[in-house]
DNA sequence: AACCGTAATTAGAATAATTCCAACTTCAAG
DNA sequence: CTTGAAGTTGGAATTATTCTAATTACGGTT
């Protein structure tokens, strides 16, 4: 697992990390830390495989089973989401906010949108009796227009 | 593909798909009369694997190419529509009215949900400028208490 | 610093849903 | 009838993902 040259995650990612690893039992390793940041500077939206690819230049001997395993460890630790278009593989988008997703019919670009409480909660109470959501998912699908469109990352931070 | 006995389709169902398949470019076939026909009777979103179970017993030498195929074609004509949890293999859900998706965790079971259409404008809404969407998909997942959780078949019709 | 036990990682095999393909059949139109 | 396009078929191929069994790393304890 030589890391070739790692890059440094920021503190405060590095505590987020360590903090939502560490309350779901389980440790921080380099290629989480690796993986972790792999997604928070790139976002937009890769699969598994493109993470892998990203992040073997980082560190040989890492294995696609690795990343699968450590995308789905972010997954349940709240770190990350999943983001499921049609039958495509899977994408892996670093949470923060609530947010739908939008994919560019052309491109197959996925784009956050952010989403208002105020929506969640008119979504949520669509809901008949008896129904309780732990999560929700939407998705857009259709065209941007040029003009308009937004670049490569969605939100800088 | 000698059926065995093939269920007849309401009039007006027959109607529908002969029409939609028609602006479509596509024949009205044993086969696609008799998946569709599935699909009304069972409203609890099937996998293809299921609607090929289900249609076998009503037409032998009926292949999965041919299931594929034609929920494909039902798709494409407006008939269907695709639901896809996670990574779990897409139910097929003969459409009529806008409506979102509810899982529930523990049985797995995917109930109607109807979206009203102030809820759809309003989610239109949340996306800026430049964004157009054609489609829209809302999932939600969690737990449906018993006493209230409804039966089998979400509307009947 | 060596030891232990558990967690993490690994390569490759296995799985499962879906798509592809090339041959065959059906059917409507001329 | 023939003809040709559309539909269907079984099986092979693809592809994302999961599984497995073996290896390695690591924190806590002497």
């Amino acid at each position: 697992m030589k890391a070739i040259r790692q890059p440094r995650l920021p503190a405060a990612a590095r505590n987020l990390l360590e903090e939502a690893l560490a309350s779901h039992g389980q440790r921080l390793t380099r290629h989480r830390e690796l993986i972790f940041g792999m997604l928070l500077s790139q976002r937009d939206h890769p699969t598994a495989d493109e993470v892998f690819l990203r992040s073997r230049s980082h560190c040989d001997s890492l294995s696609l089973a690795t990343v699968y395993n450590t995308l789905e460890t972010l997954v349940q630790c709240g770190l990350v989401r999943a983001v499921n278009y049609e039958r495509e593989p899977t994408r892996f988008c670093p949470n923060l906010s609530e947010h739908a997703h939008f994919q560019d019919k052309r491109t197959g670009r996925v784009y956050d949108i952010d989403l208002p409480e105020t929506v969640i909660e008119q979504l949520k109470a669509v809901l008949p009796e008896g129904f309780q959501a732990e999560s929700l998912e939407l998705y857009f699908h259709g065209r941007t227009s040029p003009k308009t469109s937004p670049a490569e990352s969605n939100h800088a931070h």
